[in-house]
DNA sequence: CTTCAAGCTGACCATATGGTCAAAATAAGA
DNA sequence: TCTTATTTTGACCATATGGTCAGCTTGAAG
């Protein structure tokens, strides 16, 4: 076993180049749009010379690309939560959590996706054709065994699907106005907490959501 | 009275013609972003030579300001039904639904919108730390006076006001996501129906809305 | 009909950008 | 140490883009 960790050692060190790659593409990304962010701003932000990023990704496309799929396995992977929940309450409340979270700390992925899908998705349609639309078929049948169950109001569980998203992405992608209204603060703990709770409130009581 | 209508001629044929190239601007701005329109794409989606552009508009730049301001004019009329609300039941509701008209008929302002915000308002941020903040922090009190005399729930005002922008804007800025997650068709009349009464219904249930 | 200002446009320019490449540097293996 | 594969990088190129400008057209006023 003396090969096993130089070839990982090789593998890691290629992995952890795209990774900082990446980060520093999805900030630029996110701050820019796919077409005013530059592989030049990108390198940069990376510390890197521009060329060795084409030798890592070929072409701004494919490092935007593996950006995007990127943030799509993380928004995914939230929603784990969902399918262990007994109803409502359980379900959707603990689904508010890591969508929030996930807005406060990883939000220029969230912009970079929104961005994306604002401009027609051109990059990821077969995602949003394949995976996505499974997954929310899925959600919406289990929602609508809890309505089915009495345990919420008979809510159009694709709206309010589509509520739970817009509500709490909203915090990332529209954070700059948000901030700007806050006194140009960021907002506090307290009041992430605060926006967290007020969300959960509205749309648990909004649907009549009941304990299973 | 005969240099009055001519002068008016001549002041409405360059405002028509501004206003040509601003909807085609508005649209291509929406689709690629800043960054990533072209003023050539502008001038080929409204039917001109690139240079003509510049005679009206001096700089890419400029265009894109007065687009995303004539957006903003459009966003803040819509709100004018706030005032004259006895209490949340009407004042939510009816704000509810221009917001979900404008996402609907105005899809791409509220995406060029959208997309001005998420990178940190470069062009707007004025407009942000005045006209915005005054507007919100006077539907705020209206708000607050609403939870003082019992007619709903103590929700903070702030957070039950960022829940309609992102849920009403969600509809136009990710219309595409939407739509493919409904069979790649457009929304029906219906369709749109039901999701305002989703809205609606959730929101003011949510916050505990009494009519006044 | 003439004049003149406003509107329009093809051709052009300087710059920025995505991408290439050959050569140098570095690391890994024998 | 020597050899080979991987990584790094400065210099370079073709193209696209925002913007300019001189000259042309149009249409209204006198």
């Amino acid at each position: 076993m003396v090969t096993q960790p130089r070839s990982m050692r090789k593998k890691d060190r290629r992995l952890e180049s795209e990774r900082m790659i990446m980060v520093a593409a999805e900030k630029v990304f996110a701050e820019a749009g796919f077409g005013g962010a530059t592989m030049q701003l990108i390198a940069d932000v990376a510390g890197l010379p521009k060329a060795n990023l084409h030798y890592y990704f070929p072409t701004k496309e494919a490092l935007y690309r593996r950006v995007v799929q990127d943030i799509f396995q993380v928004w995914l992977k939230a929603a784990d939560i969902f399918d262990q929940a007994s109803g409502p309450v359980e379900g959707i409340g603990a689904y508010i959590d890591p969508k929030m979270e996930i807005s406060r700390r990883h939000p220029a992925g969230s912009k970079v996706w929104a961005s994306e899908v604002m401009h027609g998705a051109p990059v990821i349609q077969d995602y949003l054709e394949t995976t996505l639309e499974q997954w929310t078929n899925g959600r919406i049948s289990v929602i609508q065994s809890w309505i089915d169950r009495g345990l919420m109001a008979p809510i159009d569980p694709r709206h309010l699907l589509y509520m739970v998203w817009a509500t709490t992405q909203h915090y990332a992608d529209f954070g700059h106005q948000i901030e700007t209204l806050n006194n140009s603060e960021p907002l506090t703990d307290a009041q992430w907490q605060a926006a967290t709770d007020s969300v959960k409130t509205i749309i648990l009581k909004g649907i009549g959501a009941k304990s299973a």
